[in-house]
DNA sequence: CCTGAAAATGTAATCGTTTACATTCCCGAG
DNA sequence: CTCGGGAATGTAAACGATTACATTTTCAGG
């Protein structure tokens, strides 16, 4: 491998040199600059990172730390983070700690001297304490869960539900089933009160055999949506903690012969790009999960730019109604 | 930040001692030993990763160089490389290059030095030549895309693509559409060719109308299909590229009233989880893209604990067909 | 108690950059 | 022609680990 001493003698400069030219340091003669550039080309020479970054003190990497990796929501966060990081010269190491806080705090610890910055989506609440013992200047973005003291985003997982509960009230709908996500987990919780509060709001009193646990997965959608058909008065809604458990809940609505919207409406959250795909079309709570890791990636640098000064926010950012035919009629 | 040193003074130990210490050595006693690992959670210390990788030259991090990162097929490819990855101590660091010969380029360069070996996706054929200028004991896995000299893990395009064509000619049908994959994309290529194959064994000739570009997405699937409609005589069997555009094209076929797969059969190919949830569910090739990227992963670690004497091989995967409804009928 | 080899620890060079500081170069003003 | 001062370049000290090699300690065998 060559090295910047190579391109140095090679060149008949010093290191000093070659560096300030790679570093575009305004301190070099055209000359020497286009002969330098020249020579390195010709050596194939391409800095080292690691030394790099052991001296310049900067990785130009950020790191996401995700609870798993399964699945469209995370694929599109990562697009939507690389786009901004990519663009900005930085690169992305990512990493799914599965959801144990020991874990989580092993991911944090090896990636010191890796990288710049952190985003950290933590499901569980609280799951971002290992972070703590981080340096209190080290740049952390929280996903989903906030902390005192550290910069967030979030989804308006509450009002979306209830705007979309409301709307399913509105509809005529009485007897409102909800697949919950999994306990312990936050988006799922946040949206559960959302279902509640559209019921309490419309005097609508709660039955806890409409309450399903699932586990975000269409599995265990269809399943939950099994055990709602048979609940009695049967409910004439399901309102699905996510897309992929709504998909499930269909899947075994059709089996059962069930007609959707007609003798059951559902409903789910996330607006995954197959909803506008299954039988009949979901209505669903839009985010734009891309750009959700886009503003993630925008603010994270923004901490790395200024490391000192900078006061931390929480940002939380609304979903969107998308009505479609499974919720269409009374 | 606490460095080696501060731990080092703070035990009354070496620098070397420490080093060996979190390195395993068994040159420590096992009084040094519990004493420096205790004066080091103390501390908060945890080695610098650049520092280290300086010296030791081993990053501990592997390279996947994807020419994009939208949708499932990624998301799942890197879910598979994750895993493997991450269970033997290494990190990802992921890069999309948006397919130009230029920017794979610059990735692989701008990977120098932070990367232990590099797991690259080239989606059009030669697209690893920017690679070939690293030295050549750089290991680096192709995906798809295979090049002399390179270690190379492939889909069976071919034989899958033969597989569902003829599956469709033993349904009855003769006027088979095919939705193409993006040109220069080479497992559109090679898919098609598969498609060509099974017509030609089966006697039946070939008709250019019957072909439609398309770009992998849906939205170029559903304008395909709607361009297919209009053949006369009409497609009776339409094969899709991937599933993303089967899945365009069902939503054309609804909307225009054609039955599925009474009036018109549709394939695709990938089986995305989607596809089970279309209406009617999707025939398709199953490739197991986890699998696959865990594969790929094994490969490359394989490569990079040998570094010298290592044979490249080039290994291809097949695909399995799953025949659903959408296919069902003559 | 001594000896010497093995075990434990320490010293210092090294990895490939960046960058503060020192040096040299160049050129216009006097 | 000399001088001064900015511009261009060079020198060498970090950065924080690993690791040959050197040194000290330990301890079994005589």
């Amino acid at each position: 491998m060559t090295t910047i001493k190579d391109v140095a003698r090679a060149a008949g400069v010093s290191v000093a040199t070659v560096s300030r030219v790679h570093n575009e340091s305004p301190l070099v003669t055209e000359a020497t600059r286009r002969r330098v550039r020249k020579v390195a080309v010709r050596l194939g020479y391409s800095p080292h990172a690691a030394a790099r970054s052991l001296s310049s003190k900067k990785t130009n990497v950020i790191g996401v730390l995700l609870p798993d990796l399964y699945g469209e929501f995370y694929s599109e966060l990562i697009r939507g983070v690389d786009q901004c990081a990519q663009q900005r010269g930085f690169h992305l190491l990512v990493a799914s700690s599965h959801n144990e806080r020991a874990e989580i705090a092993a991911a944090v610890q090896s990636m010191r001297g890796r990288v710049d910055g952190l985003i950290v989506m933590s499901p569980a609440p609280g799951a971002h304490r290992p972070v703590k013992d981080l340096p209190a200047t080290f740049p952390v973005l929280l996903l989903g869960a906030a902390g005192a003291g550290f910069d967030s985003i979030a989804i308006a997982n509450e009002a979306g539900a209830r705007e979309m509960v409301q709307h399913l009230i509105a509809k005529g709908h009485r007897r409102i089933a909800m697949i919950l996500g999994p306990r312990e987990n936050q988006d799922a919780a946040e949206r559960f009160e959302g279902y509640q509060g559209a019921l309490a709001e419309a005097g609508i009193e709660e039955d806890a055999a409409l309450h399903v646990t699932g586990d975000f997965t269409d599995t265990s959608g269809y399943h939950a949506a099994r055990a709602i058909l048979n609940t009695s008065p049967r409910a004439t809604a399901i309102f699905a903690g996510n897309d992929a458990m709504a998909v499930g809940a269909l899947g075994a609505l059709r089996e059962a012969g069930v007609r959707v919207p007609e003798d059951m409406a559902v409903a789910g959250f996330d607006d995954i790009p197959m909803s506008r795909y299954t039988h009949p079309p979901l209505s669903t709570v839009r985010v734009d999960i891309a750009a959700l890791g886009e503003r993630a990636a925008v603010r994270l640098l923004e901490a790395v730019a200024n490391h000192r000064r900078h006061r931390a926010r929480r940002e939380v950012v609304p979903g969107q109604l998308i009505i479609r035919a499974s919720t269409d009629s009374p």
